[in-house]
DNA sequence: GGTGGTGATGTCAGTTTCTGACATGGCGCG
DNA sequence: CGCGCCATGTCAGAAACTGACATCACCACC
């Protein structure tokens, strides 16, 4: 793999969501972003089809893995519910790496209809990956599904608590909202 | 008002829709779609802030009548859920008056990430508005919440039952899913 | 019936987003 | 050392959007 500054599209995430979040979205042009990355116009379109891509990491493997280990959690004797929140408390580990980046992406991505949307849109398929791991374990299809939109349910919940309160541990917190659900 | 031919931001809404339905989306330009519907591609933007918005018709107003349609229900002694229901009823009879709309935003919609993102968006502005009703008229904050996603989620599932079976009445087919959800 | 205001549209130039084609330069491998 | 791979650079161009100004139908008012 040839390579001058390794890193490039880690640079280019970073760069969009700093810039913007300083400037707001539309103000900031993808010249600016690949500038401050180091690199160019250009180069930012091979790593991201498009503006609002920079904003959300590829998840092809998240989604995958969220599948096996909602499928695993079932698999010893969890209930499709438990079993995706096992699955959403991995999912949280990751986000919980870097802290900054939920943080920033709340101020930028409501405030501008497309991100939203799109937003919106990964969590929906980060459901069906949960689903559709449950099902592929013997569960009912509405069942799994019903389980997904409930972790669904308990991460936003999750991430709007930590928001208020950011120096908690983000993991922690949805330990908290999952054990909540579950005394339902 | 000063007006040429009258109905021009219907009459693009329209040819955006079966341009793109015919073609895909990206194959389609703004430019043939003002073309199409006899205007300039100036007016087009001077209709809809972009091109995606051409596919989802202004609801400003039908927002403030979800809210003000789920208040009355509510008020006149319908739980939420039921309330909620009314509301979608509501809105499933202005859809019904054009039934081949969403028939062709079912085949174009799902293709594009950016259409299909927006139209979650809208789905989740629809939740909020009437749950916001609700919640004017006395309902708890989650439980108004709750039944929004629960008229979401019929709306969602006679939709699909319906353009499996397009021949059939749209909003039989919502009442059919809503006596069924409230027969749980 | 003229006359002026209003609002939607047309025209045009310019920026930004995104894409295709080709060139370049570092890095690994024989 | 030479060869090829692959990320990146360069450049041209289409398409998406925006601001500024002109135009033209309709309507109100006199």
């Amino acid at each position: 793999m040839g390579r001058w500054e390794p890193g490039a599209r880690g640079r280019l995430e970073r760069a969009a969501l700093t810039l913007s979040a300083e400037q707001g979205y539309e103000a900031t042009t993808v010249a600016q972003i690949a500038a401050a990355a180091g690199v160019t116009e250009r180069t930012f379109y091979r790593h991201f089809p498009d503006k609002v891509d920079a904003f959300f990491p590829d998840n092809t493997d998240l989604l995958a893995t969220l599948a096996t280990t909602a499928r695993e959690a079932q698999d010893d004797g969890s209930p499709p519910r438990d079993a995706a929140m096992t699955a959403l408390r991995l999912f949280a580990g990751y986000v919980a790496e870097e802290p900054e980046r939920p943080l920033l992406s709340a101020r930028v991505i409501p405030a501008v209809p497309a991100l939203a949307g799109r937003d919106l849109l990964r969590q929906q398929q980060m459901v069906g990956a949960m689903a559709e791991g449950l099902v592929a374990g013997g569960a009912d299809a509405v069942a799994a599904r019903l389980a997904g939109e409930a972790a669904l349910s308990a991460w936003r919940t999750a991430l709007t608590i930590w928001r208020a309160d950011p120096d908690r541990v983000l993991t922690d917190v949805v330990d908290e909202v999952a054990s909540a659900a579950s005394a339902l």
